[in-house]
DNA sequence: CGTGTGACTGACC
DNA sequence: AGGTCAGCCACAC
């Protein structure tokens, strides 16, 4: 197996509930710039035993990443909400709900 | 070793 | 708002 998956599955596995991120920030926090399609590889190869919280990894606009015809794609959608963000249309507000893009650290954060 | 394939992206139109 | 395109790069053939 690939030597990137353990970092990409790290960074996923940091993403606070409640939250989002997508695939292209995940590559950038594993130190794999550019390479977002290399998350949703590890993801897909991702042991379930690991149980990680793949539902909140989402694309870059953040919408859902797997095809509504995709088992996975509802039930992202129900577990997001079962954690309190807000989908709608199969997309979520990322300036609301984007891991270190929320309102809240935008408006703290001493450099902003 | 060449080719096709994505749970992707940003730029364009 | 939605579609296309060219990059992207590890992986399976």
């Amino acid at each position: 197996m690939s030597q990137y998956y353990q970092q990409i599955w790290a960074q996923i596995a940091a993403i606070p509930a409640g939250r989002v991120t997508s695939y292209g920030r995940i590559a950038e926090r594993a130190g794999l710039p550019r390479r977002a399609r290399l998350v949703a590889q590890a993801l897909r190869n991702a042991p379930p035993e690991m149980q990680l919280p793949w539902f909140r990894v989402l694309r870059a606009d953040g919408s859902i990443a797997p095809a509504s015809t995709h088992a996975g794609h509802d039930e992202q959608i129900a577990r997001l909400t079962a954690e309190g963000v807000l989908v709608k249309n199969a997309r979520v507000d990322l300036e609301r709900f984007g891991w270190s893009l929320s309102l809240d650290e935008l408006l703290w954060s001493p450099e902003h």
